[in-house]
DNA sequence: CCGCCAATTGCGAAAGTTCGCAATTCGTGA
DNA sequence: TCACGAATTGCGAACTTTCGCAATTGGCGG
């Protein structure tokens, strides 16, 4: 049954939602289901990269796709994607306000520096 | 001020987090902060792999460094690496649970297929 | 049945990542 | 000062990922 460890299993996770265009696109699915089409006209994407991004997400699970007549509308597959992109937000904004912090200190010649 | 799209800082999040010995590492230091050496016994990994993806870790500010006599220590940078690395467990741990599930109705005979 | 549009797949070239070896830095004790 | 151990850095080879082009699939209207 030759399982995987658990943080390598994070790590995959991880690596997959590393890519700019898959964070797009989970992003705009959590609004709810969209269809290819508009999908392509809000990302800056090939329809073939595109296409291959999806499939990368369709594999790893996280989002399922299905026809309808004739084009394919994809959504989140579960409810917890958003919980992971909300931690990632918090982080990032939370690193991105100590570093103006951090700057604004370092140019604001009133701060005594020793 | 060249800013960059925060989806793209997701993304470069999410990939930097993408590696086995980084994730191993982030978990070690959730406990608090540890010196190299034991970073190396507890991780898998050479003594130079360890120190490339350590360096990754803190030019993106993920973790901090710091001498103490001959040794250096490491601590988590901020409090909130823990909650992404919490909500992909998650995200694991429900979507394992649903394989396994899957798995045994493809193998249990008794479930009716049409 | 045919042509068309939406989406996907196969494939090869380009770009990026990881790994270990050799060399370097830094601090400590002889 | 010298040798040593801890940790890091530079560098090149092996591997993986990404990208766009060309070809393919599947559905729909004429």
């Amino acid at each position: 049954m030759m399982s995987v460890p658990l943080y390598e299993a994070k790590a995959e996770l991880f690596r997959l939602l590393g890519h700019p265009v898959r964070i797009r696109v989970l992003e705009l699915l959590q609004d709810g289901p969209l269809p290819v089409r508009d999908l392509l006209s809000a990302i800056d994407v090939e329809p073939t990269g595109l296409s291959q991004h999806l499939a990368v997400l369709r594999r790893s699970g996280m989002v399922t796709a299905h026809r309808d007549g004739s084009t394919v509308v994809y959504a989140l597959a579960g409810g917890d994607v958003a919980d992971l992109l909300r931690a990632a937000r918090k982080l990032l904004t939370q690193k991105l306000s100590g570093q103006s912090q951090l700057l604004s200190e370092l140019l604001d010649t009133e701060t005594s520096v020793r």
